[in-house]
DNA sequence: CGTACTTTTGAATCGCATCAAATCTGGTGG
DNA sequence: CCACCAGATTTGATGCGATTCAAAAGTACG
């Protein structure tokens, strides 16, 4: 309580776990509005985000007025891409009152330049990511609220059971379904005993019911 | 016919184009079978395959016997990820007659440690992929095939109009529709005025048409 | 000309989204 | 400690849109 206020954090998010001492130095705790913007497309990408909490969209407004979200992010960095780009393509907004990890992006970049072991951490980062991403992408495209659970759950948990870091109803989010039916598809599981739940985990029933009965 | 068939292909994929005439000297071209494995979770990542035709897929199959899609290839890079593991963690198969290109991973490894061009160009296509992907997930959780089709040209086409590049059938893969559905909401949106259609070229009107009646 | 595939339209069905509302939960302040 | 509030959880009823199954018409290619 003594000590300068300024310090930088101490125990970073985890998923920040790679950067290099000297980059986390100069990491900035960022609070944004609810609707406040942090870049607009053409501007030159001066920090990068990783979300902490809240909400951060990269957002594609056209002429008409529509609105394009490209990517929404609840945890972890927004628009890598930006390291590889000198202007953004989209803008960067707050949906809601959110907290970041602004990096600057000289410095981030610097460090990659500089840093073989953090340039193999980042690359690593990136296709985890792709792996990730591409599950989704799969998972996204089921259209039972059933399957895309058993695919969450076989592709990001272990072994056959996953234990939930957030509520039902922001899972709901990650598999493109409301929380209604979200509830309603884990209680017909669990009723059919193709999962059970203790708490935060779900685990899956090592062999599926057949269609029977 | 009369030169050997080991010679190395002379005009490579375009999605191929970043990679050094040494690792391309090494690319075999390989045909798979439909059903044919290339690998088997646990074995160690021998090559590195990018699809060129056909379809190959990396599954995870449980000892229920789910079998859940991880990826599903159809043009591109199967597996980026095994470049930076020792073992796959996922089945990798050809879902029907598929044509790719092979890369040793051991050639592919050294090429990204020598040469730095090579792996800022290999670090540029990841983040590329990243911020595909995103969107893509943001498409797939959008609940209606105009939502989905309005935004598959705003984030992947140029200026509000994209060329399709293979049928309006295998687009609608891409879309998670199915391709009644796609082709419904494709006519639905040009009678509205929403969108023009020019053989493969659809474009997007600039002012969406007002929900008015 | 025939075959394979894409494109197109039709009708019926099913599951999810939506709107509504009740219950439960954890946390805050009186 | 209890009242109260915000949020998560749960259940219900209804409608819409995509899936599904079916079939016809168009198109490319040998």
């Amino acid at each position: 309580m003594s000590a300068p206020e300024n310090r930088r954090a101490p125990a970073p998010h985890p998923g920040l776990g790679f950067l290099p001492p000297a980059l986390l130095e100069c990491a900035q705790a960022v609070t944004l509005a609810a609707g406040e913007v942090l870049f607009r497309a053409g501007d030159r990408p001066e920090r990068l985000y990783f979300v902490l909490d809240g909400e951060l969209i990269l957002v594609r407004v056209t002429r008409g007025g529509r609105e394009v979200v490209l990517q929404r992010a609840r945890s972890g960095f927004l628009a890598e891409a930006s390291v590889e780009s000198r202007r953004y393509h989209c803008d960067g907004v707050a949906r809601r009152t959110s907290c970041a990890c602004a990096l600057p992006m000289g410095a981030f970049r610097k460090a990659l330049a500089a840093d073989a072991a953090f340039r193999a951490a980042w690359q690593k980062h990136l296709t985890g990511e792709i792996r990730r991403l591409r599950a989704q992408s799969e998972r996204l495209a089921l259209n039972s609220a059933a399957e895309r659970i058993v695919h969450f759950i076989e592709s990001e948990g272990e072994g056959g059971a996953i234990e939930l870091r957030q509520s039902v109803k922001s899972w709901a989010l990650d598999l493109g379904l409301t929380h209604e039916a979200l509830y309603r598809a884990l209680a017909r599981l669990e009723r059919g005993g193709e999962i059970t739940r203790n708490g935060a985990r779900v685990t899956l029933a090592s062999r599926p019911r057949a269609t029977s009965r």
